[in-house]
DNA sequence: ACCTGAACACCGTTCAAGT
DNA sequence: ACCTGAACACCGTTCAAGT
């Protein structure tokens, strides 16, 4: 008889069966969509990860998009605080660029967060951070409590555009933005004459440099617009 | 023997099997989105509905992705051209008034248009529209063409926002809402003051008149922003 | 070339039944 | 109360085989 020091104890390799908790289920909703996306953080695939059913997962989450929205929260903890060096704009953009870094690393993310607004306590934090640095420049505090929303907004949406159905996501996309500007360089003179004079800046700049124009263009908007803003006459 | 009228030529009443070409697929599938919804908008369903097999579709369309952005095309024909009447701001925000407004009865095809930027004819319209209501209003060009890509972005993700998964879409979503709104009034004054300071403001406003506030804080923006803003020293 | 049946490899969610 | 096997009702996509 040869010495057989580890038999196994269960099916597979896996050192014990973990405990059956809303944070082991989102712990490991995190571990896989690290390791394969959000596309494979399914009910099935993690009651498979976690040796059990996946009806058994259903006592601690409502259903997918809930999960979805509780592993946002989680990610959401590795955003930082705001830098302490540089103006306000420039702490502004890079609390934000934080933000939409980690929406870039998982896009199928962002566009779940688009759908169902996260509320957790880190979502509250980034909230928090982004008045204090509003407040800080001058701006009126109505304009900046909708201002947030906005610059949540596209930041979110900027990182959702990336999203993509599979890992071919990046040749499809490659193929629209090339179907873009196809027709952006093809537009008549005569119907779409404003597209023509301008096919060249129309498909210009680097995602970072949209990026940031953006956020500067929606400080300088969010600065001087008041809520209502009743036309004078 | 009763009179037998019409007698079944096929299984179902369907009156005739339709010639399946690509317009043939579109239009079964702005039918069926128009009755029940993006969600049903399936190669297996459209297959059903055409009298084949799902395989049949690839012949003519890549994938689900590109179905659903020709539909999104298709449905853009819906939205007209800018109003004559007000001022260039007015007939903008009304533009993408009803740019948004289609999209919001298709919640889920905005989600989808973000992921997969359509570039049909109609599209390419609506951003000639956009740029010549922008050039009107005396933006400079290179502000107008980066703009009228914030504009865009910025009407789609407010209709993505409203996109649900299945029919229980509504409840989900209040509750979504019901938890920030509990979560910011109870803010705790020390962790977060400001959150605390604008708890009121922070969740007021319709969605209309937030809708209206967004698009004149980015025109405002995009008015006063140039793209590459170096920094004065 | 165009079309298709059948298969492969998955999904979310519910429910009756167990402990 | 918590957990689960099994089922229901679906998906997208591919491929070998037909016409």
């Amino acid at each position: 008889m040869t010495a057989r020091p580890t038999p196994p104890r269960s099916r597979r390799e896996r050192p014990a069966k973990p405990a059956l908790t809303r944070e082991s289920i989102v712990a490991t909703a995190v571990a896989v969509l690290r390791a394969e996306g959000l596309e494979k953080v399914t009910m099935r695939r993690l009651a498979q990860e976690l040796d059990t059913g996946p009806a058994s997962l259903y006592v601690y989450v409502r259903n997918t998009a809930e999960l979805h929205a509780a592993v946002l929260d989680e990610l959401l903890g590795t955003v930082g605080p705001a830098p302490a060096d540089g103006d306000w704009r420039d702490r502004l953009e890079r609390v934000l660029g934080a933000y939409t870094a980690m929406l870039m690393e998982h896009p199928s993310l962002a566009r779940s967060a688009l759908t169902a607004r996260p509320s957790g306590p880190h979502y509250l934090n980034l909230i928090e951070t982004l008045l204090a640095l509003l407040d800080e420049g001058g701006v009126p505090p109505a304009q900046a409590a909708w201002g947030v929303d906005l610059l949540l907004l596209f930041a979110t949406a900027t990182a959702a555009e990336h999203a993509g159905r599979g890992s071919s996501a990046d040749r499809a996309r490659q193929e629209e933005w090339d179907a873009l500007a196809h027709a952006v360089h093809n537009a008549s003179e005569r119907t779409h004459p404003h597209i023509a004079a301008l096919a060249g800046v129309l498909l210009s700049g680097t995602p970072s440099s949209r990026r940031s124009w953006g956020v500067r263009t929606l400080l300088n908007g969010i600065e001087r617009t008041a809520p209502s803003d009743p036309t004078p006459s």
